[in-house]
DNA sequence: AGCTAAAGTTCTATTTTGAAACTTTTAATC
DNA sequence: GATTAAAAGTTTCAAAATAGAACTTTAGCT
């Protein structure tokens, strides 16, 4: 099965995955719950490619979880929509799980 | 950047992703919550190839997140461990963000 | 001994992602 | 008013991940 197409499965679990069960997604709604919002500081922040992120920008557009802003004349930035700021809850166990489960070692010297 | 070595990010978010933030892990604890652990299962479940499935199961267990258990010689299933059931929160907020902002449309004739 | 079921492996083709250079538009500077 | 810089993308090509299907191995059943 194509990871695709995931979007008319039964589970609402599915369904959200086949929005944000990739690699980058979340991490950049993170970076919006943080402030950020322009295509730049997405790069500088996360180190994806352009062309990935300018992918998953457009998706997240038509997905209407992010809205594109006209912040400047003929300059866009991508801001939460209500149905992205629902999304906290997640990010929030995420966290929760991460910081629990999965503690940061420190290298040795 | 690779999205490899998101484990020792900073943010607690990108440690968690970077251990299920790719397009089935996430699916597959889903079916082990639901009582699945055989591969068997979860392959009819998801319909992903054996190849996948197989590669994400060790990954699982690698990361003590499931726990290969042999249920009769020589077959062996995978059962969710502590850390792995910690995860159901996450879950349960896919679930209710997937149902209330991705209702399933059915197919009108 | 031969058959079936289950858990994987291996192989090749396709799709997705990564890296880096290039384009376009607007504003700022000389 | 031309020149430069900054930001948001595109394009191109190489590398890596995923899909699909056939193959292997082990154990139990007849």
């Amino acid at each position: 099965m194509k990871w695709s197409n995931l979007e008319n499965e039964i589970c609402p679990i599915a369904r959200s995955l086949s929005v944000m069960g990739d690699r980058w997604t979340l991490l950049i709604i993170r970076d919006c719950f943080l402030g950020r919002s322009r295509f730049q500081q997405f790069q500088n922040s996360l180190g994806l490619t352009r062309h990935i992120l300018a992918d998953r920008l457009k998706r997240l557009v038509e997905e209407d979880i992010l809205i594109r802003h006209e912040y400047t004349r003929g300059r866009y930035d991508y801001r939460l929509s209500e149905t992205g700021k629902a999304l906290e809850p997640i990010l929030r166990e995420l966290f929760k799980w991460g910081k629990q489960h999965r503690p940061l070692r420190r290298k040795v010297a």
